[in-house]
DNA sequence: AGACTCACG
DNA sequence: ACGTACGTGAGTCTG
């Protein structure tokens, strides 16, 4: 023996695939693009994890492992092993030179073997190090099938992921989470469950819980196997039948460990990296901040380091009152930038680069003569963006501190708003209002109705068209995040100043703006400006290429003052009206508790779905085979298992009834009074535009388009929805049919599109056709049915689904299905033609050409494909309503302000539109409306749409 | 923080 | 063989 007892001896295995993978998906939602166009996320998320193993842990000893080239023994084994797996993303393959590098560059062996996969190589070299006396070894991954090989001294380290600290999993966990006494019994249990991500089938009707009972009980899946006797039923026959295909699973579940591979502890060694190699990688990848914390040369501004105001701005222009020489004496068009730090790198086109690095000159604008000055130039120019600063995000409360311009890159304006004033800070306001109401010049913003509604509370009605980069990238992107720091990052490879180092981190004494001397508010106020005219000139081309630019001046960006405007207006509560239904709820509750528990023989948390399954199930003994278990292994209490159960046992009804009432209660009579504003006794939700995969809106704080209307306890609670004042009324304007009259018109189905323009009941149309009788003799159960399947075809219908929905048998649900395809052979084709055309674009657009992207349209694995092709048919449909009501929207708006009216609009919920309207104004306003929407977007079938007036919303129905 | 349940179109 | 209707937001319990 050479070795000498010194320091603990500390070794790192890494699967570099299962980690390569998991960072590759962990930027799926916002990839990081170098300035090149290449996707960087895998190789920054792998040496990110690399990094904080070596710099955290410090391993003596250290060695990456990567699936071997060729099929393992395990595809010999077994066909299908991993065979659903998708083709490796073109990124991954991209990525894995640069990471290799990067391995070499930190002097770490790579090890692969042909024939094996890593985590063969990683249980060999474990086991090995663990017999050459290694006092600690870790398999660095995130798969779980690593468990069987843990002991004392191997254990597994799960990499800190999406906010989750690093974890360690040890001896002890991998019994406690797999309920077992050996770690090797690990395959025992997937061999039972199977795992689905490898195509490893496992032994049908076996999950996770019931593999655990069973290898509790038997200890292997062999000797389940030799037991098969004592088992009941279906399991009995699963396990006898499948047997074979188990004791498969746990073979290919079982990590291999005689690896034909010499364990050289002197190779695995970690040495110093070789930081010229490291600086070139990371310099072509541009990865700045990792290049500053591995490499601690080149200092960088991280976001720890405060802006010091102290040590003056270059950039900015002194302001004292001696300081008077224009700002403006350049010659219009040319940008003379202010010579740079010597220690701000900048290379144009490098990596991401912050304010201190990247050219700029921004002013503070603070004398009444420089505000003249600036809004001279303002009013020269056809597009300028703005930003406003203020005390908050809560747009009823907020007050401004600041307004900032840019209409040249690199070059923008803050103009602080007087605090604790408010008469100045409105004459402040006021001298910009030329600019700001100025019907000429386009008003760039990133989520302009915020700006729009602080500006509203100072008189200020923006004028000129708006475009919004956060709608423009809505467009472009839909199910991705639309933060200005991300956009900034992605797109123009820069990284703004957060506000958290502005601000301070969220706490009790949480800073605001109005906290800050203005010269520390202008580098921020002006970057956003800044940042937010580059992205505009990023988008708008990308948008003119893929056809979206229409949209978003037609309707995405006209929608902001209308959206600003209702949720300005909001809507009446009758506060009063829900104290009282609040304590008559509260009755019924406490009564139906009495009886539950009394059914129960127990009283118990009623609301705890786990306490209400094991008094349900475990104590009671309800439900017989109906009990169903959700993947957390808990017993499923919800609606559709209890309404099963209800007809023969009371209890489950009366749980169903407390459910009921607790949710209306505290969801909606409860929140409601406790949002409502003080200063006009209304609440004021917040519509999002850009969250909605298929262009819908949404309301939020509170959510006004999910208030009851289904049950009878739930309706009492829109008649506390009411007018502004005695002498106003609601009106509610429905479309109807809307997403049926599009599928009609998309699939140019005959018999559909006679039905509407006959003005005959779509479901009861549907029906007769279905069901083969005359329209005369369809039944209400003819006609539910048929409702559930016009439903169903909008959503991409299953016969599965179907079935679950009129609890019926599956046969039965297919009989339905394709009778209606039968008679309605157009709709079926359709359905097709969508599938397919999504197959090839990988998206689905509306009608106005408003995309969703649906990458697994063409994925292997059926699950998700599945997915992807109903959204192809229902993404189309929803979208292209949300566009018509969208455009309904803007026309009715701009006419009640051109007719100059009282009515407003208060509330979109998707198909309806609500109205708050001077009653005297109410007969000359509802033909309009109705007008208005019907002719938003004319199809080949009529649209109609159902008006009501009311004293509250339940009545305007 | 995530799972569960349930309110709406 | 599998898991399934489409799209949201909020309150509650639990780890």
């Amino acid at each position: 023996m050479t070795d000498t007892a010194a320091a603990p001896r500390k070794l790192f295995l890494l699967d570099a695939f299962a980690l390569i993978y998991r960072a590759h998906f962990a930027f799926s939602k916002n990839p990081r693009i170098n300035s090149k166009g290449m996707n960087t996320g895998a190789i920054l998320g792998f040496t990110n994890t690399l990094v904080e193993v070596l710099q955290k842990e410090k391993p003596t000893h250290i060695g990456v492992a990567f699936d071997g080239p060729k099929k393992t023994f395990r595809h010999e084994q077994f066909a299908a092993y991993k065979a659903q797996r998708q083709a490796m993303p073109e990124d991954i393959g991209t990525a894995l030179p640069y990471i290799k590098q990067i391995i070499q560059a930190f002097d770490i062996p790579i090890l692969i073997l042909d024939g094996f996969e890593a985590d063969d190589v990683i249980g060999t070299l474990a086991q090995r190090a663990e017999a050459h006396g290694f006092e600690e070894i870790y398999m660095m991954t995130p798969d779980k099938d690593y468990c069987q090989l843990v002991t004392d001294r191997i254990k597994i380290y799960r990499p800190a992921f999406m906010g989750n600290a690093a974890e360690i999993l040890d001896l002890d966990h991998v019994l406690k989470r797999f309920e077992i006494e050996r770690a090797g019994q690990v395959i025992d249990i997937l061999g039972l469950q199977g795992d689905a991500s490898d195509n490893i089938p496992g032994i049908p009707g076996i999950g996770e819980k019931t593999a655990k009972t069973l290898i509790q009980k038997y200890g292997s899946v062999e000797n389940l196997i030799a037991h098969v006797d004592e088992l009941k039923g279906k399991q009995q026959e699963n396990v006898r039948n499948f047997a074979e295909q188990g004791l498969l699973s746990k073979e290919l579940a079982t990590i291999h460990v005689n690896v034909p591979l010499p364990f050289e502890p002197e190779a695995l060694t970690l040495s110093a990296p070789d930081e010229e190699k490291l600086t070139a990688l990371f310099d072509e990848l541009e990865f700045r901040q990792l290049a500053a914390r591995v490499l601690k040369t080149a200092p960088v501004r991280t976001s720890a380091t405060p802006i010091s105001p102290a040590k003056g701005r270059k950039n900015s222009v002194p302001t004292g009152a001696g300081h008077q020489a224009s700002l403006f004496a350049a010659p219009a068009g040319i940008t003379e930038f202010v010579e740079e730090d010597e220690d701000a790198p900048g290379a144009p086109g490098g990596p991401r680069r912050t304010l201190a690095e990247v050219p700029h000159q921004y002013h503070l604008i603070e004398t009444p003569r420089l505000r003249q000055e600036l809004l001279e130039f303002l009013l020269r120019q056809t597009e300028v963006s703005f930003d406003t600063e203020t005390t908050g995000l809560d747009t009823m409360t907020a007050r401004l501190v600041g307004l900032s311009f840019c209409w040249r890159p690199g070059e923008a304006y803050y103009v602080p708003v007087p605090q604790d004033d408010a008469a100045a800070a409105q004459a402040l306001v006021d001298e910009f209002r030329p600019f700001l109401e100025h019907a000429g010049i386009t008003k760039v913003g990133q989520n302009l109705k915020y700006d729009l509604t602080i500006l509203k509370h100072y008189g200020i009605r923006i004028g000129g068209p708006l475009f919004d980069t956060m709608l423009a990238h809505y467009l472009l992107e839909p199910d991705m995040r639309h933060n200005m720091d991300v956009l900034a990052e992605t797109y123009l490879h820069y990284t703004p100043v957060s506000i958290t180092e502005l601000i301070g981190p969220k706490g009790k004494k949480q800073k605001t703006m109005a906290d800050l001397p203005p010269a520390d508010v202008s580098d921020y106020a002006c970057e956003d400006a800044d940042v937010t005219l580059q992205l505009k000139h990023v988008f708008e081309p990308k948008l003119q290429e893929l056809g979206l630019l229409k949209l978003l001046n037609d309707v995405e960006n006209p929608l902001v003052p209308v959206l600003a405007d209702v949720e300005y207006e909001g809507i009446r509560i009758d506060s009063a009206a829900m104290g009282e239904y609040s304590a008559q709820l509260q009755g019924y509750i406490t009564e139906l508790e009495q009886q539950i528990y009394a059914a129960a023989g127990q009283e118990f948390n009623i609301g705890s779905p786990k306490q209400l399954g094991e008094v349900l199930f475990d104590k009671l003994g309800l439900g017989g085979g109906k009990i169903r278990k959700t993947k957390t292994g808990q017993y499923a209490t919800g609606e559709e298992i209890l309404s099963v159960l209800a007809p023969d046992n009371p209890i489950a009804g009366l749980i169903l009834e407390y459910r009921q009432l607790t949710k209306l209660r505290s969801t909606y009579v409860e929140a409601l009074p406790q949002l409502v504003c003080e200063a006009d006794g209304r609440v004021h939700t917040s519509f999002n535009q850009a969250v909605t995969a298929t262009g819908r809106l949404s309301s939020t704080n509170p959510n006004l388009q999910n208030i009851p209307i289904r049950t009878e306890k739930g309706r009492e609670i829109r008649k506390a929805f009411v007018p502004r004042d005695a002498g106003h009324v609601l009106i509610a304007a429905d479309y109807s049919q809307i997403e049926l009259r599009i599928m009609a018109d998309f699939s140019q189905d005959a018999t559909m599109i006679e039905a509407f323009r006959n003005g005959i009941d779509i479901h009861s149309s549907t029906a007769s056709k279905v069901f083969k009788v005359p329209l005369s003799e369809v039944d209400s159960e003819m006609r539910r049915k048929a409702k559930t399947v016009n439903f169903g075809i909008i959503y991409g219908i299953s016969a599965f689904g179907l079935a679950q929905r009129l609890s019926i048998s599956r046969k039965e649900a297919a009989e339905i299905i394709d009778a209606y395809f039968e008679e309605f052979p157009a709709v079926k084709k359709f359905m097709d033609a969508s599938i397919n055309q999504a197959r090839e674009q990988e998206y689905a657009e509306t009608l106005l050409g408003r995309r969703r992207y649906l990458r697994d349209v063409n994925s292997r694995n059926a699950t998700l494909r599945g997915f992807a092709e109903r959204n192809a048919i229902n993404a189309p449909i929803q979208g292209t309503a949300a566009d018509i009501i969208k455009i309904a929207m803007i026309r009715i708006h701009a006419w009640l302000a051109a007719e100059n009216l009282g009515t407003r609009m208060i509330l979109q919920v998707h198909d309806e539109l609500v109205f708050d309207a001077p009653k005297a104004e109410v007969d000359y306003v509802i033909p309009r409306i109705k007008e208005l929407m019907i002719g938003a977007l004319p199809l080949s079938v009529p649209m109609e749409v159902e008006v009501g007036t009311g004293q509250n919303w339940l009545q305007a129905h």
